[in-house]
DNA sequence: TAAAACATGTAAGTAGTTACATGATTCC
DNA sequence: GGAATCATGTAACTACTTACATGTTTTA
């Protein structure tokens, strides 16, 4: 056990375990990581630049990443950080932990629970919107699923990943629509 | 418009709006609106004592609810809160805004994302133990609706957002199975 | 007699966002 | 010339949890 993983108490998810997965796989600036998060998995994790910049520096001081400034042409300079074997180590470890309990946040949920004091024409807006706002992201994520293992760009598991999201999703639309129609 | 909306900024699904939810079909404590909570919307909303103590003090000075002292026999004081008609406004008010995008944080669904990077044992072991704990929400979810559907507590709105959880999580598995039996 | 359930509340700390601040370069 | 994209970082704030503090009553 290397010495950054006494300095640190685990919290649920850590979005540095975050980083240093995408890191393992190759260097990125904190820039780029945060178009990892909306590109690939914005649907079921995200966080903003206010997070992401103070925890790089962070993970640097624990040693778990190292940066290195980069000039580009026609762009700004960006610092690229790189995983170190230390980070490597505590990735490694995160991948065995068991996963903590999925954390759901549904204001849809919250107005279709109290439907019945709202009248009628309210809840049926709400229903039908609630319905193509879940589709908007059934459509895209598909899209991006298809563009992105046509230029195979994935692997099993991350196409794993989108299927769940886009079954969780079809299910959903699948019992709103039945409601809708019952009506 | 009253005076207690022009003295609170609208947050995300906030807690108050919840709150006057279950207050508007009638009066409950601090402690029962907790129950409330886990019985009937875990899956979906949560908020600790921390919260709602602290919250339920707030609204009674926006004058949304009112708090009353109750004496009970073998069991200790209670501070009763009845919604008042601001309450009421502000709620039926929230039931009419567009609902807030669902926020997903799954741990499970990261690990799978890295799936690539740690080695297929425990891979294999992660995606059981995730599809075992569904399996268990889904249980304990259709029991609960089973329950309060036979002793007629639920609406069909309420029987609805039971459902999509439902279907979800049964979309959920049975994804997991597919994968787990082509192995 | 100890644990569990009932009941309320506060203090300290964590995690995160939004807005601000700055600045280069490209595209329209 | 103004918006969009690229790029980094900080300050103020919001929301929330955990742990602490207190106490009663019931059940095992």
């Amino acid at each position: 056990m290397v010495e950054a993983d006494r300095e640190e108490r685990q919290a649920f998810m850590n979005i540095q375990d975050v980083i240093l997965g995408i890191l393992n796989e190759k260097p990125h600036s904190g820039y780029e990581i945060k178009r990892h998060f909306e590109e690939y998995f914005s649907f079921f994790f995200d966080a903003s630049f206010g997070t992401i910049y103070p925890t790089l520096s962070k993970m640097e001081g624990l040693h778990l990443i190292t940066k290195e400034s980069v000039r580009q042409e026609g762009k700004p300079d960006k610092n690229v950080y790189t995983i170190t074997p230390a980070g490597t180590e505590r990735f490694l470890n995160y991948m065995q932990t068991p996963a903590e309990k999925d954390v759901l946040r549904s204001d849809f949920l919250m107005h279709t629970y109290f439907g019945n004091m709202a009248d009628e024409g309210t809840m049926q807006a709400q229903l039908r919107k609630g319905m193509e706002m879940k589709q908007q992201l059934y459509d895209d994520l598909e899209n991006k699923l298809q563009q992105l293992r046509g230029e195979g760009k994935l692997t099993p598991y991350q196409i794993l990943c989108m299927e769940l999201g886009l079954v969780q999703y079809d299910a959903f639309i699948r019992k709103i629509q039945s409601v809708l129609d019952s009506e």
